[in-house]
DNA sequence: AATGAATGAGATTTCATTCAT
DNA sequence: AATGAATGAAATCTCATTCAT
């Protein structure tokens, strides 16, 4: 019987990439790396996948970044068309959307650690740039209908992909630190919350007019 | 002259190393990227700093750090005894906190941008990460007091560290994309007043007992 | 029937091996790729060969090279002896030896190519110059009859061993080429024509003084 | 005053290349033996030339390999214009071009060495054969007119493109053993001589029917 | 006996660091 | 003091050979 662990390995190695990718980026990742993580030897890599690039277009394929763009998208629209997040009832599109991106995040949860941090170097690089880019788009078609007399200034545009690359990076370090699904939760959770309430206020401060605005602080508690 | 050229040098060497450093990271750096950018022979490097790593230590001695991580303190901590900060008067000492930080973040911008990004690989890698844990405590510490009935769940403070890690990052991320003083001012404005809303909205929704919270939307507009 | 199948995989082998080494050299073959073309694997290889210098002995026995270079030796001695190849009958032990070196070129075309080309890297690596070596001393111990006058000159020397070792080249690379019997049967009668025709020219220029002899063309066309 | 070797180093590169890929090949041939040969550690290699590839280009320019080609084939024109070129005058065109190509062919050794055997792998991989099929050409051009009534066989244009292959090839070598200048000119004389008679003989045996012919000895010595 | 997965030594290439000038 | 050529260790990748099954 021959050796029959070649699925095996051949999962491991891709485990171990997108670990060792999330870890250190791309560029810095080696090979030995990977190997080791998978314990096989660095040669033996190479019956696998033909070279680093194509290590990384199996363990992160095209179609997974665009699965996750697309999760991402329909939880953003299933919300702009409510009115009020608090007055969903728990089985609205909504809800399900939200699931579904969060179950997503767990079960990929390097995959997403490595589009929102480590792509330098591969054709992800701009990923994080880019969902953030559309985000905003997203949010901002959002706030036109919600805040009618919002003016919409460069600053503003450049605050929101600031923000959503955040909240993104902010998810992806989560993912990458917790390890149980209760506490990926229960921040999750609050980090929803706190990204909400940040929101409404920007948006409301833009109403303002730019002189009444002043510059706050880091690390301001409330 | 001779010791006036070889200032020049030295102050071209740290220049040309923040600035590299900030743009690709401490690892991806090459010496000769450096040298070229200062304007100067790979060799004559070595002149002037033993390595790569004493040169890092030159460009961004850890009193540097320390004084970032100080005026961000003493921004928190004038917050901190506040009551409202828009009540506030311009000449309070938490303008005066904010202004000088913002200044150090102008004037050092790419060290900034260095530590709380491309440390990895240097003595600065948990930099970004211990600034957001200490942000974490000093605003529990407010947040005790204002909020006596506040219970701190592990989830809250994980939560709390990386709203820090990512505020800390987005004005990185900000510092390094804008180079006009007016827009990187009015980012940081718009910034500010998402992260202080989301910041008060973290904290009452922290008050309510846990069934009633719900994981909150990415990219949720309002 | 086990024995059957063992000398089977064997012979697949061998025959496997002499065609990769004759196609791409000793050094360019790799085993994977005789165990692909003798349909076996590449593990497999190695019950039958302790390794791929084993694998060239037991496919290119020195007895082969032996042989090969004894039936040149006899078809040389054949023609040595004879006043004028047009002349001698059909049954003359001349053409007996051509044919036999004709068949044995045939049967172990592989061998032959590996043998006046691909060598390099082996014990075999100077198989051809040697061939060649032999090929002008015994032309040259036929010229000293045939030509008492000449004077065998170094450069004499040099051209022979070029003038033999190209076509003994030729002859591989014809049998590399030509898979029908019958062409190749042509072609190696052109070029025995065009070779007799070169040593007589040869013989005859050097009889001349040196003065009157020239360079002569690449390419030249009669 | 900075070391200004830069021009050596390279030309010595350049002549460890061309020697290292005419002895062994390009596929063959390591980076690390063409550096020992120049005196030069392997990593500096890589200042000089951006990698294998270019380091090949460089040391064979495509327009290196056109210029020789060009020269074989003005010597073949010469030629294929003359009637007898016994009679031809020592200030001839022929003799011109002949001697042009001598002269390249020495001062270019290693690179005519190289491009008519070791390009295995390279751009100039099918050089030789392309070289030899337009000699073929050529001289069949002439042969037309030469010998009205040659019926021009496939056995007969393989013959050519053997003969010619090997002709070039001969050279190629004798270039590679003689360093002489005087005895590398006799040599080629003597190579000379011999192709056209084989050439001669070549021609008249191909008119007469294929019955009469018969394959000739490897090594006929006359 | 056979398979093909696994190993590790060696080749190409990069880059921090040294050194001749 | 300055230059930039040179070095050598480390990373990616290949392949002869070994080994578990």
């Amino acid at each position: 019987m021959v050796q029959r662990q070649k699925e095996d390995v051949r999962a491991r190695l891709l485990a171990a990439a997108r670990e060792v990718f999330a870890e250190v980026g791309f560029e810095a990742a080696t090979m030995a790396a990977v190997a080791v993580r998978a314990r096989v030897s660095t040669g033996n890599v190479y019956r696998y996948f033909e070279g680093k690039q194509a290590l990384l277009d199996a363990a992160l394929p095209p179609a997974l970044a665009d699965e996750f763009r697309a999760l991402v998208r329909k939880r953003v629209d299933a919300l702009a068309s409510a009115r009020d997040i608090a007055l969903l009832p728990d089985d609205s599109e909504y809800h399900a959307a939200a699931d579904r991106l969060f179950e997503f995040c767990i079960e990929q949860r390097h995959a997403v650690v490595f589009l929102l941090s480590g792509a330098r170097g591969t054709c992800f690089e701009s990923f994080a740039e880019t969902l953030a880019h559309d985000l905003r788009r997203w949010s901002l078609s959002y706030a036109r209908r919600a805040y009618p007399r919002l003016r919409i200034s460069p600053a503003l545009r450049s605050t929101l992909s600031e923000v959503f690359r955040n909240y993104v990076g902010a998810l992806a370090r989560t993912l990458g630190t917790h390890q149980q699904r209760a506490a990926l939760e229960d921040v999750v959770a609050h980090l929803s919350a706190y990204h909400l309430g940040g929101m409404k206020q920007l948006f409301e401060t833009a109403l303002r007019p730019a002189r009444e605005r002043r510059r706050r602080p880091i690390g301001g508690p409330a």
